[in-house]
DNA sequence: GATGAATGAGAATTCATTCAT
DNA sequence: CATGAATGAATTCTCATTCAT
């Protein structure tokens, strides 16, 4: 029975993110989700309490998960470099393999007054502070330069993964996101400078077609 | 007399970026918009098609115009470095000079089914363009490592810039945003690795409250 | 219970031929419409697709019923003279019952584009038809000529009744509608040449006031 | 000078003609009629109240010209029956020449308010006072049946014609209209019923394709 | 007379949400 | 718990008309 519920909430969640993602949020009816769930309208809102609700606890359901599971994989990691590698290419991996969700999280949250003012601190804070864990991991280690600014520095990492499936997502999802993990720990360990510090394993490669 | 159009034409995109930051696209009433410049609601349709064409426009309008001023000031430095912190400062600058345009571009311009599916290339595109400019320019003048990405360091950088603002102003635009320039350049400049070569004159800094 | 919706449907329906024969179909307002029927304003959207529809529906519905009446009073008549007269005067008869209707049928339908180009073939055509088969049936039993072109014959008795009702709804239905069915058929009948036919039975009388 | 202006006024109203039997007279929009006109918009409130106005003084210039012609070329027939005919063959060789003002008329005007209701008796009421005289000339000269119900027969002649040009309009003016004057005169003679009259010369002939 | 930019009143329609069953 | 018919608030946009030039 508690599973039932539990069930019924979920088919709603993930009938949510499927229209949401196809229809945009705004042209979204709640009808059409409760059709998608195959409930009645009514029935949405015994599990939501209204249609941008439905919208944020995609993220938040969504997000606790991403967050135990990159958390419990990062932290099996040895060094600095190899946590934020681990991360990256998780961040790029999940997105492209759940699309409407990547849809979801990087364009129709954005619509939601809530979500972009109130910022609903809690599971993407937790996010960022794994993102800054990591950072100070890795300066702890000896991975990183140890007079980072971390504050910025989790901005620098969160803004360009952010950016980069927003750009995949906006661009019609064509080309592989996951090989861009290689260059992304290139740029973010060794910057543009003429420094000393050899590239990545992967070299520098662009993965658009 | 002549500028009586366009003077029109600017009021009404002027009232729309104070109402729209201030209130949120969704939230915002075209009639307040037009009461806010002084003219009839159904002038606002002489210049502009719809509600969302109004949005766009402020994107569209005010965007030519940093990608002149920008691109002007930034052919005036001599290397690739100066440039990219010369785009960097500006667009942090220029954001914090004018909050109401910034909480546009950053939050209600992203509300727009419009803008965030068709992304309206024109423009946004121009300003990448810029970047990737500044980035060809100092892999050849020697400022920059000669192997990066283009593409993707493009990203990072316009990626990176766009969160901090972004952050900014859905932290309430509370703290400094142009004192970040330095740190970002060195982060830009020498990435997170332990490299050899020397952090920016301004030393790692975060800028937060 | 079951008849519920047939129930609620069939009051607007009411309510609109009452509202559009008194107010004009354009002057009145669906809000008006769902007031008189006692329904909220949306309640009329889940009926009918919009205003025009309600318009059409009217005629639809109502003329369906006519047809089948007619249909089944006219089928017992023997001779092809008493089935036209019977059809004459129960259209006569019909609006005049049913003044609203009347208003409804021959001056707010006109005002749809959708009723006056596409035409609504449907339940027009079929009582068109029926006095093409009620001419024909005459022709047939020796009632009528032989060698009548029908169709035009039909647009005749149809044109005539017609334009009968409408210079009667736009005089203010002042006088006796019905009291024209004896002269309207000694003009089908005998026509206005000077043949040997004698007139009908009432007389060559006009009802007007 | 004076023509100039009659000539602007009568341009307007020629365009309102064809706009109106294009777009019909809801989606007519008054700047369209200017444009077509080659006038401002406002110009064309300095020869029409409004755009009802319009419409309603189409009927009453062109009725004008109709009622003078007709009545000069139905005066010069010696009979009642050569008066009739020429007026039934006047009335539907004009509107075959003039689809748009056809279109005007028989569907257009219907869509004002003031035409349907008020009914503008003026230049229509001289158009049923002519086929009222004709008439009576008929049943002076013997032609007619002399018992006939002037009124009513009146409604028969111009009911028919009437709905003999809708049916021709909304059925998209592919038949030639003309060649349907003899039946209908046979049919307004003789009637339906087996009198002992000949039937016309034509003889009785159906138009359609 | 002519213009055409500006006006602003006005109503249809949608759809998130509710609640009686 | 579930339903889904009914609600009704709320706002965009149109376009006939005006009037300063």
């Amino acid at each position: 029975m508690r599973l039932k519920n539990g069930d019924k909430r979920l088919r709603i969640l993930d009938a949510a993110v499927k229209v949401f993602a196809h229809k945009g949020f705004f042209n979204s009816k709640v009808s059409q989700i409760a059709g998608e769930a195959g409930v009645a309208p009514g029935t949405v809102y015994l599990y939501f309490k209204n249609k941008e609700d439905l919208l944020i606890s995609i993220f938040e359901v969504r997000m606790q998960d991403i967050n135990s599971k990159f958390r419990e994989a990062v932290m099996e990691k040895e060094d600095g470099g190899s946590r934020l590698e681990c991360l990256v290419s998780m961040h790029l991996a999940g997105f492209q393999r759940q699309p409407d969700l990547a849809a979801c999280f990087q364009v129709e949250l954005r619509q939601s007054n809530r979500f972009m003012r109130e910022n609903v601190k809690g599971e993407l804070q937790r996010y960022l502070d794994l993102i800054r864990e990591i950072v100070e991991y890795g300066r702890g280690d000896g991975s990183f330069r140890s007079e980072l600014p971390v504050r910025l520095l989790t901005h620098l990492i969160f803004g360009t993964l952010d950016e980069v499936v927003s750009t995949w997502v906006m661009s019609g999802m064509k080309y592989n996101l996951i090989s861009l993990t290689g260059p992304l720990m290139d740029l973010f360990t060794n910057g543009i400078g003429k420094g000393v510090s050899a590239p990545g394993p992967d070299g520098p490669v662009g993965g658009r077609p």
